[in-house]
RNA sequence: GUGAGUGUAGCUCAACCUGGUAAGAGCACCUGACUGUGGCUCAGGAUGUUGCGGGUUCAAUUCCCGUCACUCACCCCA
């Protein structure tokens, strides 16, 4: 009992944790090259931040959150999503706007786990606070689809909608409440449950009996105002002209409360994924840092489920540079401890085979520490004045001068992730 | 929160349906053949409170109940 993680957690053993380092090394990379630049929020917040921003009637704050009193009796919360914490850091330390940051940590929820869903989780995330127009949401879409390029995930599809705005959404929720007032005898339990507290959900359902009668309901595309359906119809024509693909789909709604016009979700293909095929969402939230009592400021963002993505990538190829240098005897011990400091030194990992251990059984350890090369030391070597250094994947090996041999590792770029 | 499935060696599983006479196999592990060349081969070795608790029975890994854990799905989301 001791001896197990909690449920829902899971531990990244070599080479998961190698697999997760690359996946955050090549976000790093794309978010780089769009100007995001990396943000650090604490892991817990007022348990208050979450309430006022990700939505009160969602499920993730009326059923999922981590709370707890600390010895202060404040209330804090594990946070459930990385977005309320950057818009509290930025508002908190009067940044300049515009602002493109980006982020890399875990999130709690208390859900019941099932693959690609854990209770702590990794969210690779973007925000770009104070830009206005549709161009960053072309570029938050571009750059999305341009690291699932990075990392090989081909099989992306870009879902997108637009949710309106305050100005066009009211109008919208009347007429779609109405519209539920007159089939809610149609309709399942679960919708009749959705109609009441999130009308907007409905459209989530999996009944083929709803989804029927949904085809005839009111879609928030034909109620956009002026300015959202501008918005809205310059992203599109500008992702045609740019040619990233991307499927219109009127139902798509987003499960925070705080988004506003632009909603996307990154959707993969890939049967390794279960139930849980959403790699990733976002969109714009034109109204939550004035909700938090800063200044009108638009903004668009979003959030990568890296336990997802590991599961449907092709794991990378992961090799060490790790040198494993064995001595054969008591003589040439002494040279390599002086070898492993000399090549530690010049930042080549090296480490040295145990006395007691032969040359047979120390090649065996080499091979199961994944080591690419092993330096063998013994009196032939010693009288030539070389090392032997031995290959282990090609099964090669060669004699290197004794002074060349930090150059010779040095000139390898075997790079670990 | 709801539902289904599964818990046997470090790992993957067999035996369970049809209860029965030392609980097995493969992989991994340890030792040796093998004191200057690893993934092969050969010989030998160690390993289990059959998740936990209770019940039925002469007898339970096997049947029943409970419980816990894991997995998958619903729900929700990344």
């Amino acid at each position: 009992m001791i001896l197990s993680n909690p449920k829902g957690t899971q531990d990244f053993l070599p080479p998961n944790s190698e697999y997760k380092h690359y996946v955050e090394s090549e976000f790093r990379k794309v978010v780089a090259c769009y100007g995001f630049r990396e943000i650090v929020t604490p892991t817990f917040e007022h348990t208050e931040l979450f309430l006022r921003s990700t939505g009160l009637t969602t499920d993730i704050v009326t059923k999922q959150m981590y709370t707890f009193t600390d010895k202060g009796n404040r209330s804090l919360t594990l946070r459930p999503e990385g977005t309320p914490g950057v818009i509290r850091a930025i508002l908190q330390n009067n940044l300049k706007l515009p602002a493109r940051f980006f982020y890399i940590g875990p999130m709690f929820r208390y859900e019941k786990p099932q693959k690609g869903r854990f209770r702590e989780f990794y969210q690779l995330g973007i925000e770009a606070v104070g830009e206005a127009g549709p161009a960053i949401d072309i570029e938050v879409i571009e750059l999305g689809v341009k690291f699932f390029k990075a990392i090989k995930i081909e099989n992306i599809i870009t879902i997108l909608n637009s949710v309106g705005c305050q100005v066009c959404r009211p109008k919208f929720r009347i007429n779609l409440g109405q519209f539920l007032d007159d089939v809610k005898e149609k309709i399942c339990d679960e919708c009749k449950i959705r109609a009441e507290r999130n009308p907007l959900r409905i459209f989530d359902c999996k009944e083929s009996v709803c989804q029927n009668i949904y085809q005839e309901a009111p879609k928030i595309t034909d109620y956009l105002c002026y300015e959202c359906q501008t918005h809205f119809q310059a992203i599109l024509n500008e992702l045609i002209e740019r040619k990233i693909p991307f499927e219109l789909n009127k139902m798509l709604v987003r499960g925070l409360d705080y988004y506003t016009r632009t909603a996307f979700e990154f959707v993969s293909g890939a049967k390794e994924l279960g139930a849980q095929d959403s790699l990733g969402g976002g969109g714009r939230y034109d109204n939550l840092v004035e909700d938090f009592g800063g200044p009108k400021t638009p903004a668009i963002g979003f959030a990568l489920g890296l336990e997802r993505i590991l599961l449907a990538i092709e794991p990378p190829t992961i090799s060490t540079k790790l040198v494993y240098v064995i001595p054969l005897d008591a003589e040439t011990q002494k040279k390599g401890k002086e070898l492993i400091n000399l090549l530690r030194s010049a930042e080549v990992p090296a480490m040295l085979n145990n006395p007691e251990k032969n040359l047979r059984a120390g090649l065996g350890i080499a091979d199961n520490l994944g080591c690419e090369y092993v330096i063998i030391i013994g009196a032939n070597e010693m009288k030539k004045n070389v090392y032997t250094v031995k290959n282990l994947s090609q099964r090669t090996q060669q004699e290197v001068p004794q002074d060349k041999i930090v150059e010779f590792f040095k000139t390898k770029s075997l790079d670990i992730y």
